[in-house]
DNA sequence: TGTACATCAGTGAACGCGCGTTCACTGATGTAC
DNA sequence: TGTACATCAGTGAACGCGCGTTCACTGATGTAC
């Protein structure tokens, strides 16, 4: 591996378990077992570390767009929420860790417009998996993708908060939430009582 | 208003407008009109600061509780969503922040044990008033209200969070996203097509 | 009423420290002839 | 096959700076007699 990669890596790690206050290029250099110069034959400054590890390091999610019409939709929709609770937990301590530097707030947020990511990627994603089940007619015509999408992502981004203020790495029983969640939406057209009437 | 009071309000703004980085002893100072000096005079060292900001400036939430029994259900959840959203939007850059360094996280968490606050707190709140409805009759026996508070509180979490990372000091169309948010709850026991069925 | 002292809010200037960054350098590996 | 030079990854040691913190001090206000 490069040592650039190594570096990234080795920043990521710091800037998760310590915080990005902790985060000075001492401790990732120590972390990466280099010197503190070669940091800066990689990156221009220490913002371009921090920016290189966001851009590069924390993952995206997988599209749940393709599951649109295969198996069943409750089950869909727990998958994607239990993925959902999984990628924020991920994300969570690094994206908080953007709100400590207005600075690095805007570099960040205009770094972002170039490329199609950002913090409204999954609830897109999300409510286009709802949306193209509609279409299916396997969910009513009447639910409200956005509204669902804002639901289950903001639960799972909450809940993932949480976990990571407790100082956990997942969500505890995240699929026993998250199937509570599903539950309490309004998809299905005839909803008599039970909440799984699809 | 004394001097620990005017340098508690500066470090909150500071805290809150530039982040909490940026948020050194010389910056509260300049911003509250003393000198670095006084700071110790009032407070034991920056750290200290930062949780008696955090103990004392964060302002909670108002109890909804006592809304039980009284207007319309569906009113009252979205007026509650409103007020989470509000609220979230006004302590998330300080709750982000302590991410940023995971001694402060810590001292945050165990400091928080003493009292009732904490993060929890608000999804305690709405799950109670929803109980509190269902115990009335006014919300179905089947809905669940664990999940319904996980859901208004994370969705408005997010949105105040998308709002922040905007550069926004408030949710844009608060009440129509929460008047989306609450029509597509489950919380009557028969919604057949209409989603204010109650 | 005056006087001597105590208390108190507040400060200017300095302190050591750890930070981000740079510089001159090394030693290994290629490469042209 | 040597040899002279170029390139490249990497480093130790130093740099200035701004940070959090402390110290000796001031000047105003109370207070006992």
């Amino acid at each position: 591996m490069s040592a650039r990669e190594t570096i990234l890596d080795a920043a990521a790690r710091v800037m998760r378990e310590k915080g990005i206050a902790r985060a000075t290029t001492k401790e990732i250099a120590r972390e990466a077992g280099y010197s503190e110069a070669l940091l800066y034959k990689h990156f221009a400054d220490k913002q371009d570390i921090y920016m290189s590890v966001l851009r590069e390091r924390v993952g995206g999610l997988a599209d749940p767009t393709e599951l649109a019409g295969t198996g069943e939709v409750h089950e869909n929709l727990v998958d994607v929420t239990v993925g959902l609770m999984a990628f924020y937990v991920a994300s969570f301590p690094m994206s908080a860790s953007i709100f400590s530097d207005v600075e690095l707030l805007v570099a960040w947020r205009s770094g972002l417009t170039e490329k199609g990511g950002g913090p409204r990627a999954p609830l897109r994603m999300v409510e286009r998996y709802v949306a193209s089940e509609i279409e299916l007619g396997r969910i009513d015509a009447a639910a409200d993708s956005y509204a669902i999408a804002a639901m289950l992502c903001g639960a799972a981004f909450q809940q993932a908060f949480l976990a990571c203020f407790d100082g956990l790495d997942a969500v505890p029983d995240a699929a026993a939430v998250a199937e509570r969640l599903v539950a309490s939406l309004v998809i299905a057209g005839a909803n008599n009582g039970s909440n799984r009437s699809f």
